[in-house]
Order: structure tokens, then C-alpha cells, then sequence
DNA sequence: AAAATAATGAAGCATAGGCTACATTTATTA
DNA sequence: TAATAAATGTAGCCTATGCTTCATTATTTT
């Protein structure tokens, strides 16, 4: 088979990895949405974000909560001191907010399109990290209409 | 604070683990779902899928697709020799054109709704992956609906 | 056909997110 | 208050997915 050559086929432009590198950031980003909107219903349900309760609801080890933690702390949207319960930041409780909203705004879609509400709860748990802000617009706008 | 002790609360069962289990899974699968995709779209442009067009592609170095593809034939998607290029088992081939349907309809459904087409393009990406076969049901009907 | 180029393979390292096992601290309870 | 139970912390390992570097094999080109 030929190989490229000096003058080899080219990507396309409309295929650039940059698709593909965007994945990949999402993923880290989903996680950290999933925790910090943990920390914020544990918070407002229990009044503290306990290390064992967040392992238990996220389905994890305690140190794997743990070393997630650590990290929320090292990107400044959370704290914790040794053997005390675990706080957002203000960063983190934006964050939070703005990931609940989100979910709320994606369910709401999909619940308007026909999916089933207790399907759209968990697809939306996947899907909206992947939800840009362009999107998440266009999703209002559509709600609004409906309405 | 106290601690539970004996009688302390319990998990509500809306909430189980089993959302964020899901997730990871879900995002193991992507991966897959992605270069399987890939490769047949190489295999329909070009005639074959060789390593080098695969890591450009998908944005990674040609090592670390070879790991990937490594890991499609363990699971008996692809196949292949040394130095020569990468095919699809029938197993492959079907997921992809599963995939491929999927993207259209997800990227039909946000046009549907209002979103950009180049948007919709590049959240699909993201999103479909962790769109049901029950949602999936829905977005047709919806489609169908709205055609 | 030899030299140069392109593609693939293989080895080794890094990081992230899991886990188990064990040590330590805090809170309950006897 | 001492003993027990629960929660947290720490260390070390595993797997997956990246990467760089270097060796090997194919293909082009001279």
C-alpha cells in the first residue's frame, strides 16, 4: 500500500483532533462536576460533606474519595481539615450551582422531546458534561417556547 | 459531629451508586466506540486504517493507538498483522454502524431543537455515548414526529 | 539496488483513578 | 473514663491511557 509521501493525503480540516482532545478534557471535567454537586446536596441535606458518605454515594473506596478531594482542594474548589468534613470554596459552590442548573435545563429537554423522566435522569447524568454553552442556550430557548 | 453509629442514616435509594458507576463505564466505552467509528470511516475513505492516520486522527501518538487498537482486538472488534493495517471483525462493524447511527440521530434531535449544526457536531460527540436505547427510541419518535 | 523516508513495533516512564491493608484519630457507649 | 466503633489518613499496588525514545520493517526515490 503506498504510504503519504511528500505530497500524502492531508486530514481534514473539519477532523481535526482537537474532537477528540475535547473528549478527553470533558472526562476529567465530568468527575469534578460530579463531586462538587455531591458536596453541595450532602452539604445542604446533612448540613457537612463527610469523606465516608461521599465514597458511599459516589460508589467508591474512602481513600478514592479521598485522593479525589485532594484534588478539588489543589484546583481551589474545595477544603477540608484533617478529620473534619469537606466545604466548597466559593469557585465551588458557583460550580455546583451552575451544574445543577445544567442538569435541570438537559432533564427538562429531554422530558419535552419524550424520553421518559426517570430515563432522562440518568442519561442526563452522562450527557451534560458534554453540553456546551451554546447548547445549554439553544436548550433555554426551546423551554421557553414550549412553555 | 456524630457519627452513625448504630442506627445511622442510610443511602436513598434514588441516589445509589449505581448513577456514577454508570459514568465510568460509560466513559470506558466511549473510547471504544470512537476508534471503532474511526476506523471505519478510514476503511470507507481509503480502503484501509493504518496506525499513523488513526493517531492523527484521534490526536494521540501512533504508540498510544496502537495500544488502543491492541485493546479492540482483544475484545474482538479489529484485527490485524504487523505493518499492515487495521480491519473491523463483523463484531466491529456492526458497533460501528450502530455508532454512526446514533451520532446522526443525536445531531438531528439538537438541530431539531435549535442548536447550530457545527455545535450540535461537536457536543454529539460528547453526549452520545451515554445516550439509552430507550432515549434513542425517544429521539426517533421525535424526529419522526417532527418530519 | 541502495539510500532515504515513512510506518510500525517495543520498552519504559508518567499520571489518574481505582483498590486493599493497616495506622491513627474521633466519637459513642458501656 | 475506658473500651469499642466509626471515620479518616497513609502507603502501596493495579490498570488504563497518555507520552518519549529507539529499533525494525516497508515503501519510495534516487
Amino acid at each position: 500500500m503506498p504510504r503519504q509521501g511528500k505530497e500524502g493525503r492531508k486530514i481534514d480540516g473539519a477532523r481535526l483532533p482537537e474532537r477528540f482532545g475535547r473528549a478527553r478534557a470533558a472526562q476529567a471535567m465530568a468527575l469534578t462536576e460530579d463531586y462538587v454537586e455531591l458536596i453541595s446536596d450532602l452539604i445542604a441535606e446533612f448540613g457537612e460533606a463527610r469523606i465516608a458518605d461521599i465514597a458511599q454515594r459516589v460508589g467508591v473506596t474512602h481513600p478514592t474519595a479521598t485522593k479525589a478531594i485532594a484534588r478539588l482542594k489543589r484546583e481551589g474548589l474545595a477544603s477540608s481539615r484533617p478529620y473534619r468534613g469537606v466545604f466548597l470554596t466559593d469557585a465551588g459552590a458557583a460550580l455546583a450551582e451552575r451544574v445543577r442548573a445544567r442538569h435541570r435545563i438537559v432533564v427538562d429537554v429531554l422530558v419535552a422531546i419524550g424520553v421518559p423522566r426517570e430515563t432522562a435522569e440518568l442519561d442526563a447524568e452522562g450527557m451534560e458534561h458534554h453540553v456546551s454553552d451554546a447548547t445549554l442556550k439553544a436548550f433555554k430557548a426551546y423551554l421557553r417556547k414550549k412553555a
